[in-house]
RNA sequence: UCCUCCUUAGCUCAGUUGGUUAGAGCACCUGACUGUUAAUCAGGGGGUCUUAGGUUCAAGUCCUAAAGGAGGAG
């Protein structure tokens, strides 16, 4: 995998850059739709591709190890070739759901013990496995097994669990060299700064991680309950450390406003649920601020979802209608939703490297982030 | 004409032997959602308990009549 910047902004951390993997190019900063279990929920590839522009999609280690399975994987080939999907792909190793699963959950040295929610079987992870399992799913991008404590950590676990990470991060690596492509291509893998809402946890983790000399790094554990504020600051702290030369990954974010914030200080690639799931609940994401297509306000608007949006779901549908098929749980409401909110992300990271580009971030960034904060 | 049974929120219905400010589901209105266990979850508004009398300390619950509805007998 390569990484090239071609335009570091000048007063700003924002870098536009391009990622080459055996799949196809990435653009970055690039936001990532979220297909947990090999599918972005109610999202047409030929729409992705077409109308959504997404250059890699994500898919779960957890959900897909559970179902469709491993055998099925390697039986198909991998997950490109059994969701026929051909550009990059990134897992995310089940370290997230270690955590939201927390009730069911058995952290130990070696790995951690569950049971999963759909047949209540028992199961472990290990670093080791984890890198097997993403090696059979063969993701372009396979993410390091860590531990996502809660954003509101006492800074005694936040430490104890930051360095059972870093542990496993080692034997993810062991792992990671040991082993092969199963599918003829290459798979890079990202380690996981952790450390909380903590400074100096943060700062030791960002050193930790840069030892791997990694294709690129993420940065984990924000967004989970914490001020935006602090996460923009733990972005800070890391970025200050973590290799310029490498991509960086901020796991789970974000909204547009954190996305914007997050490529402002250095940030290449996001990725998160909110422009499908939030999409699915009716709330849609547009130049103009954010709508709640539910409310009773649009029932009589026929006119565009986002007039300032060339994707076809914006060109073809009105806000009454998609009200009208929100409200009666139509299932096409989730698409139309989904289709537009991920256009609209796609579109906003897309804007953003043109300013980058053209050395006017800064102050595009700034009035656009008192627009999209707006309810309409 | 007679007999029986219904009538409680916009809709469909609960409501114990009469006993606090009458509930639910759906609908409606509004929130939440950040490496997806989510087409999910939470909250809110809304009722002269068909009407008129009566019994009782107390009536959605009991009695009488009327109105509307369902079924049955002629």
């Amino acid at each position: 995998m390569e990484f090239k910047i071609e335009k570091k902004a000048t007063s700003s951390q924002a870098r536009a850059g391009e990622i080459t993997t055996d799949h196809g190019k990435i653009t970055t900063p690039i936001f990532m739709p979220v297909g947990t279990a090999a599918t972005v929920k109610g999202v047409f590839h030929r729409d992705l591709i077409n109308e959504v522009k997404a250059d890699i999609i994500l898919g779960n280690t957890y959900h897909l190890y559970l179902r469709p399975g491993l055998d099925i994987l390697h039986e198909a080939g991998g997950l490109h070739k059994f969701s026929s999907w051909d550009k990059p792909i990134l897992t995310d190793s089940g370290g997230f759901q270690v955590f939201s699963l927390a009730e069911q959950r058995k952290i130990t040295e070696e790995g951690c013990r569950f049971s999963s929610h759909i047949d209540g079987s028992k199961h472990m992870f290990t670093p080791e496995n984890v890198i097997d399992t993403q090696r059979i799913i063969g993701a372009d991008i396979m993410m390091a097994f860590d531990e996502c404590p809660p954003g509101t950590s006492e800074r005694s676990y936040a430490s104890k669990s930051l360095d059972l990470t870093h542990r496993w991060l080692e034997r993810c690596f062991q792992q990671y060299h040991k082993t092969e492509p199963l599918y003829g291509y290459y798979q890079s893998l990202f380690p996981i700064v952790q450390g909380c809402v903590y400074d100096d946890l943060r700062a030791k983790s960002a050193n930790f991680v840069k030892q791997f000399d990694a294709d690129g790094y993420a940065i984990g554990g924000l967004a989970v309950g914490e001020p935006a504020e602090e996460m923009y600051a733990m972005i800070e702290v890391v970025n200050a450390i973590l290799p310029e030369d490498k991509p960086r990954y901020l796991m789970g974010v974000g909204t547009p406003i954190n996305i914007l914030e997050g490529i402002d200080r250095g940030v290449d690639m996001f990725d998160c649920v909110m422009p499908t799931r939030n999409g699915r609940n009716g709330m849609l994401f547009t130049w103009n601020g954010v709508i709640n297509i539910r409310n009773n306000k649009w029932a009589h608007d026929f006119s565009p979802i986002d007039e300032n949006s060339d994707c076809f779901v914006d060109r073809t549908y009105s806000k009454a209608y998609l009200r009208h098929l929100a409200i009666s749980n139509e299932m096409l409401a989730a698409q139309i939703a989904s289709i537009h909110n991920l256009a609209f992300y796609l579109q906003l990271v897309r804007e953003a490297r043109v300013h980058i580009l053209d050395n006017t971030f800064k102050e595009w960034k700034e009035n656009l982030i008192a627009i999209l904060g707006k309810r309409l």
